[in-house]
DNA sequence: ATACTTGCAAATGATTTGCCAGTGT
DNA sequence: ACACTGGCAAATCATTTGCAAGTAT
């Protein structure tokens, strides 16, 4: 399960994911490569129904079931990642063998990505102080961001 | 008027923060004084079903419904406060008044808390690096706690 | 041909809501 | 009395699961 840099080399196109899918016994159906090609051409973390949606409004339906089931698989096989911001759905993006972490604003959604190295002091004091090895990719650190903030 | 100290001074047993709602002109029905009642007796934070589940298996049923709209309305006067750990059900416990923030393990859902203060260092460079203002009450810092992290 | 996949429906779990009967004050 | 509450059923939302029919290899 653990999936390395090493393992993910081949992340240039959505073609390219889904020639390692068929590499590793998996079969390239229609609805996979719906999914592997929205979630690439997206800019930003997509819910699985904003998956199903967006195909929607494309040539295609994709049962909301056959997505989740998709994203699993992915992310099982470490192509995909996927996090929570509050209460809301489940976001997923390409993985693309870099590790990151999340700081999330709960009431506009917005996000800002850093490298777990920029995390590392935190992580440091919070497993000093209190025993706990906290990382924020599942589960990003929450608050408000400046515009929210200011009210 | 911000709920401070000076509003909820009266904590030491049920039946104070029972006159006190009744003082806000609530009304002191059965239902509402088993949540308090559970509530103020627990040791740590339950969840709705939990409240529910340990009314069941004393003398009386409370449904679940009137379970959450009494935690709502306690938490709106201040007197309740609810977190959630990752995908779990939201878990509720007296204020008291005091805030506090919680550092959590995803994988046994152990807890503990922290005074706000003893995070503020963590505040200051989360607002510094990436411009969030963040706080840990309602959704905790997550991670593995010593015991699961050793696997 | 066969195992992997999908679509559809139904189930789950957490939480909310509508509605009408019941009850504190 | 009268507004506040409670019980119960049904509705939401996100996600999962059972299955039979479809399809990539």
């Amino acid at each position: 399960m653990a999936a390395t840099t090493a393992d993910l080399p081949q992340f240039q196109s959505p073609e390219s994911v889904l020639n390692a899918l068929r590499g590793k016994g998996l079969r390239v159906s229609t609805a996979r490569r719906l999914v592997v090609h929205t979630l690439f051409a997206a800019e930003r973390p997509l819910s699985a129904g904003e998956i199903a949606a967006g195909l929607d409004e494309g040539p295609a339906h994709l049962d909301l079931a056959s997505v989740y089931r998709n994203l699993e698989t992915l992310e099982q096989l470490g192509y995909v990642s996927h996090f929570h911001v509050g209460a809301g759905p489940g976001r997923y993006l390409f993985a693309a063998g870099k590790e990151r972490e999340y700081i999330a604003c709960e009431r506009c959604g917005s996000l800002v990505e850093a490298d777990p190295r920029e995390l590392d002091g935190i992580r440091a004091e919070i497993v000093e102080r209190f025993g706990y090895e906290v990382r924020f990719n599942r589960f990003p650190v929450i608050g408000l961001c400046a515009d929210c903030a200011g009210e």
